[in-house]
DNA sequence: CAGTGGTCTAGACCACCGT
DNA sequence: CGGTGGTCTAGACCACTGT
């Protein structure tokens, strides 16, 4: 009896276990860095079996929501450097080391949306962007020439904030609580225009890797528009299939 | 007692099970297309559980190495043209949709490796390689100039084989039973040579997108080594970060 | 319908960690 | 040492498939 329910829902247990923990930590219930309770103590609390709230953070784990540390615990996990440059930066140099690139000459302006950063950020008109220019070196050569749109709701401040780091998805998650979970890129070869010739010390014409990265938070918003233009004479990226 | 053996072996039943199944599937033992035993036979005949054994299974799922159908069974993965299109090729035009190239003037030769080809092969001194040669076409437009390189032992009597085909991976696995589960792409921009540039209709130092891919195995060989040239001025690369 | 993989549970034991 | 995640087992039941 009791046949209220008009919709059941037909997915698995461990699925909504799941999404009840990533509403946890994308909420910020939990937070970067914190323990989550033993594997046990959820179990209890959510009336299913530890088999089951262990399938569900393993998959948390997989999608690098969390940390399991074995005879530790199970946390929230927070971006350093080390993992963002491993994660989502693939230049790296002849001898496959990532290469680990500098910020000069950087710029930040906030702006009304224009409708190319609407359709990337796939936000409304009359929003506002933050955009971010900076040109980046290896062993002090110029290498790349980045624009990043950001949308301006979510890093108001963010102007305010000098020097702008290096790495910025560090800085996303400490300061303004948004964590990115993955990314986008749309990779074509282009020719140096004119400035970004002068600015990479190279002739005008010469061909570039132009790298169009749209990275998304856990809950799928888009949260960063970021086009890099790098000169790959010394550097390449690196993609591996399997 | 009976303490004999000199090194025990620490890892997890499911990682030894794995290797035992991989064995099976990558020496030939089980063909692609054929359906394994259940989880219980397997369990049965390697003297674990079916949890431990399902574990295992799952691991080569997630390789691509076999295929689960529920109700069905578990079956070797078996190449398809759009399962490769899909896995090993990133070219999509500026909807996101994949680009389905044609091949024309390809040329085969057989020869002894070079130093780079051993090296790029891993191969030893005087071993034989099979160069394929070929321009791709979208639309009638040719957008790719590729350069293949086989190692000789493991696809002898290819250059016999005419039309070569426009997806070689699924041909790799059926007439020379060798699987391809995954390679290595390094991205370049670079300027196109007077012949490139005749062969894709454009001008001398337009820039082109260098895709320089080595293939693997299941045992880790390196199978194919590949350099592909792109016009990306309708394609792109295409890059999920995660 | 019988047979397969998919889910879920309960409980035992191990390996690792910090105190 | 106690507490955590990692492994392994055994068994029940569900959902899907083809006949």
């Amino acid at each position: 009896m009791a046949d209220t329910v008009l919709q059941v829902d037909h997915r698995p247990l461990y699925v909504r276990v799941r999404e009840i923990l990533v509403q946890r930590v994308s909420s910020g219930y939990w937070k970067p860095g914190q323990s989550l309770p033993n594997e046990f103590e959820l179990a209890d609390e959510l009336g299913v079996s530890q088999g089951t709230v262990r399938k569900a953070l393993d998959m948390l784990a997989s999608e690098h929501l969390v940390v399991r540390r074995q005879g530790r615990g199970t946390f929230v996990a927070e971006h350093t450097s080390a993992d963002i440059h491993f994660r989502f930066f693939h230049l790296h140099d002849a001898d496959g080391c990532p290469a680990i690139p500098d910020s000069i000459g950087i710029k930040v302006e906030v702006d009304v949306a224009r409708p190319a950063e609407r359709k990337a950020l796939r936000s409304d008109q009359g929003s506002s962007v933050i955009r971010i220019r900076r040109v980046r070196t290896v062993e002090g050569e110029p290498v790349i020439v980045e624009r990043i749109v950001l949308p301006g709701d979510l890093f108001a401040g963010i102007e305010a904030i000098d020097p702008i780091p290096n790495t910025l998805y560090d800085l996303f998650q400490r300061r303004f609580g948004v964590t990115i979970s993955g990314a986008d890129e749309e990779l074509t070869a282009i020719a140096a225009s004119a400035q970004e010739a002068k600015l990479l010390k190279v002739a005008p014409g010469a061909p570039l890797l132009e790298i169009n990265r749209t990275a998304m938070g856990v809950d799928g918003r888009r949260i960063e528009w970021r086009i890099s233009r790098c000169l790959t004479t010394r550097l390449h990226y690196f993609s591996q299939l399997r």
